[in-house]
DNA sequence: ATAAAATTGCCGAATGGACAGTGAATAATG
DNA sequence: CATTATTCACTGTCCATTCGGCAATTTTAT
């Protein structure tokens, strides 16, 4: 019971996938639960209902809302360079310091529970990596850093073996090396 | 009820590996429940959990299975090669037709449920990695072939875009012709 | 060798907990 | 007052895990 228990906001559903989010984060991706965001939103489980119909619906929200951050960071990479939307990928996962920045956390909840979920996301990269490969003549070049960029993921994510920080840096700095070299 | 309804195999273990797979395979990953198990195996649920005496423990010995197999994947790559263990790796994911046959499908139900189950991959990949990197000078170069391949892995496995088989041959030719000329 | 005893491998019916979803009642808001 | 947001108390389902029993197999004792 917060301060503002009594209180009704005009709209729960950012804290609600803020909880849902914090959940995910702290105990990974399989606790998310309704009870649990629920708890965690300081909220009622009928109240998270209300918002989210179904668990689907919540877990597709969460998608949506991390591939709403993923466009902006794409945006956010200066218009007139070459290579803008692979660069994009690469700086967005560079900036993405905490995995609850990550996309990859939902997409697995996504994936495990049902794989129909990652059709929004599936969509999205697809437009993107037919930009990125209209971007430049060395298609299977720029393919090479998209995997990477990939992998980048879920090393992360999953912990796996990076070979410690400094190699990580210096491979991102290569990553971009090669992307300047994409005609 | 088969035909050897009342015979005793020596160890069911196999067959519920086995049938654990197939689920995975055919259902996905977040499927894979005892009693679907033990159906798909012919067995009772309790004689799934006599040989794995809880579904953590399932879970487990599918990733050591699949460890195991990873492992003779890569002792099938002539000894003499310079980089043999990141070429293993490479011809690994390629010979991996089926999503069945591959270590990443494991992988996602495990860090799903309990990420701790990932630690004999980690220590496997650690000392994996160790080698690859020491097998060359030009280490951020080897690295981002390890995390292509990787990101292969799960642009498989997640149904992410790939941009069509030609696409994908070439950058596995890429791939080689990068691993040829590391150092 | 053989009967008895112990062990192995498995069955299948409970048990209980976790969880998604419902609906009627209630509070807040404009 | 009417609409919207939320609570509360349930319901039903799924699922891991427990447990007592049983048949086949192996070991031990005679």
């Amino acid at each position: 019971m917060t301060i503002q228990s009594k209180m009704q906001a005009k709209n729960a559903s950012p804290r609600i996938l803020g909880a849902a989010r914090a959940i995910a984060h702290r105990e990974g991706a399989g606790k998310i639960t309704i009870d649990a965001v629920a708890r965690e939103a300081d909220l009622s489980k009928g109240g998270v209902l209300y918002n989210f119909p179904t668990k689907r619906a919540l877990l597709a929200g969460l998608l949506d809302e991390m591939l709403a951050e993923h466009r902006e960071r794409l945006a956010s990479v200066p218009e007139d360079r070459r290579s803008r939307t692979l660069r994009g990928h690469l700086e967005a996962i560079v900036q993405a310091r905490a995995v609850d920045d990550d996309l990859s956390m939902a997409i697995l909840v996504a994936a495990a529970s049902d794989p129909r979920l990652l059709d929004p996301l599936r969509a999205e990269l697809t437009g993107d990596l037919e930009r990125i490969l209209s971007d430049t003549q060395d298609t299977s070049g720029a393919m090479v850093v998209v995997l990477a960029i990939q992998g980048l993921r879920f090393q992360k994510l999953l912990g796996l073996p990076d070979g410690g920080a400094g190699l990580r840096g210096r491979v991102i700095e290569q990553l971009r090396a090669m992307i300047n070299e994409l005609e």
